[in-house]
DNA sequence: AGGAGACGATCACGATAGCCGATTCGTATG
DNA sequence: CATACGAATCGGCTATCGTGATCGTCTCCT
């Protein structure tokens, strides 16, 4: 058994048929069809039920899934990490809430490109429990998340502490003037976003239940349309502040348990803390915060 | 890059030489030669620094070697996976203390091996510490060990809960009459033995500091030389029951926060916890209890 | 200084595992 | 019953891997 032939296991098993994977693997069928065969003659164990339309995982099988890909993260960690001489180069896969991006990190990740020019830096935006998930998965090295987090194969580190503010149309007065306005809505990025459920119980606790929501993909779009009177949103105070300042919104300041939150970087503890990353954390948690101080 | 390369590679840096590596790995010195040559094109990173007397790992293989063990490991754990149907078998390695052997560990075992024929059963002894390393490497499936352990990798449930007594030679009377007898000496089952530590905590607390030790190798050696009056010990009541009752020793009880110990059994959290494993367990923690209890 | 021994590098050869293309077989669907 | 889809099988080929012999170099011992 090895790792390749756990790669063509995988395919399959996600494909569910050897032709399929057979295309993915850029090889033919009977090729695919004989290293299933062979492994399953060396575990001495039936992986897939075949069946006219394609296979499909036996239960031993599906125990033997997960380390497929297991092996495959590790392999990839393997070649970093030997590689890694300490000098940052390679592709830096990380993660960030779409808030933290806009606050604190353009800055820090254009000093950050500009000081390694061998790193391919690539972010990819989500909610928390999104970018958790794929940094478990290996798809990130890392992760800018909203905490808390506790996870036992993750390594959290606090990078910001930002201040939630509630976001509302110019004019409202108090927040629990909301109870008198029963059109508006919560406006949230994306389904799953964490400050969603946050805001429901900001504005529960202060017995305002069943607003609808509404959700744009961009931070501009909400704050336009919190401007515009279509509903509340909660951001951290650094993003919102110029559009208060325009006098297009208002800023409600929350109690520290509602309001303040940490920004954590997280990463896979039995990973390999390459160079690129180690170097993107010093650049984004080290000169950053005295940036967003500004 | 393939795990075979990685057990290649591996051999041959804790050997230090590409020859005794060969011999190991049942092949010829040309062979490693080649095949770390291969390892090293593909990575495009040195592995190893020749001299005239072997070889010695350069940065990137110091880098590299973590992962080839890891590799090594997740391999076997993914055969155990696909392979174990739910029925107990094949071989089942996990440690011990040498005191929760005696006390708890005999009929579970016995009934455990005339139940499953098909399993091959080893079981090491160790001090807590010890044991805890061979879990992470993986040379244990698990093991049971003295409480409180807090790793991030590793699954713990408690199985067992030990009162620990204070044994002393016959006529001693109260524990503070040690101080008048500066010739008795702590006997411990081995250096490292975590009860040495608890031991001498307690006595500390109570102004009893700069006792000799004495190491022996079995528990009855152990009740021996405490009955003979050459020292005192800290170990569980059921395994010094007997010699209490012979009237060989006395106990002497300590207030919970000394004398109470949990023993837990701890796994790896990312290995396969294998029916042979959780079999066993259920055997151990289950029915040993009321055994115990007797 | 010179020779012996230890060790890695290299090379040519042979075995073999893996890949490919073509074909066959089984089964579900129309 | 025909068709189509997908897995199994087979023969041929090639790249890779393992082997044994040889070479080059360094160290240690005399």
């Amino acid at each position: 058994m090895d790792v390749q032939d756990l790669k063509v296991f995988e395919a399959v098993a996600r494909h569910g048929g050897m032709k399929r994977a057979a295309e993915e693997l850029a090889t033919v069928q009977s090729n695919v069809t004989a290293r299933i065969r062979a492994l399953e003659g060396d575990l001495d164990v039936r992986l897939f039920d075949r069946h006219s339309r394609g296979v499909a995982l036996t239960p031993a099988g599906e125990r033997l899934l997960p380390y497929a890909h297991r092996a495959a993260v590790l392999m990839t960690d393997a070649r970093r990490a030997a590689k890694d001489d300490g000098h940052p180069f390679g592709s830096l896969v990380v993660g960030s809430l779409e808030t933290t991006a806009a606050l604190h990190l353009s800055r820090p990740l254009a000093a950050y490109v500009a000081a390694h020019r061998e790193v391919d830096l690539v972010l990819r935006t989500g909610t928390t429990a999104e970018l958790i998930e794929r940094v478990l998965t290996g798809e990130l090295e890392g992760s800018f998340v909203c905490g808390p987090v506790a996870h036992p194969e993750l390594e959290v580190q606090t990078v910001y502490h930002e201040e939630l503010v509630l976001v509302a149309p110019p004019g409202l007065g108090a927040i629990e003037a909301l109870s008198a306005r029963r059109e508006v809505r919560i406006v949230v990025l994306r389904a799953g976003c964490s400050y969603r459920q946050r805001l429901e119980e900001i504005l529960a606790r202060r017995g305002i239940v069943g607003l609808r929501t509404l959700e744009f993909g961009t931070i501009e779009a909400i704050v336009g349309s919190v401007a515009a009177g279509l509903g509340v949103t909660l951001m951290p105070r650094g993003i919102v502040a110029a559009a208060e300042a325009e006098g297009r919104v208002e800023l409600h300041r929350l109690p520290p348990e509602d309001g303040l939150v940490e920004t954590l970087f997280i990463r896979r503890r039995d990973g390999h803390a390459s160079s690129a990353l180690t170097a993107l954390i010093a650049t984004a948690a080290g000169p950053a915060q005295s940036v967003a101080a500004e």
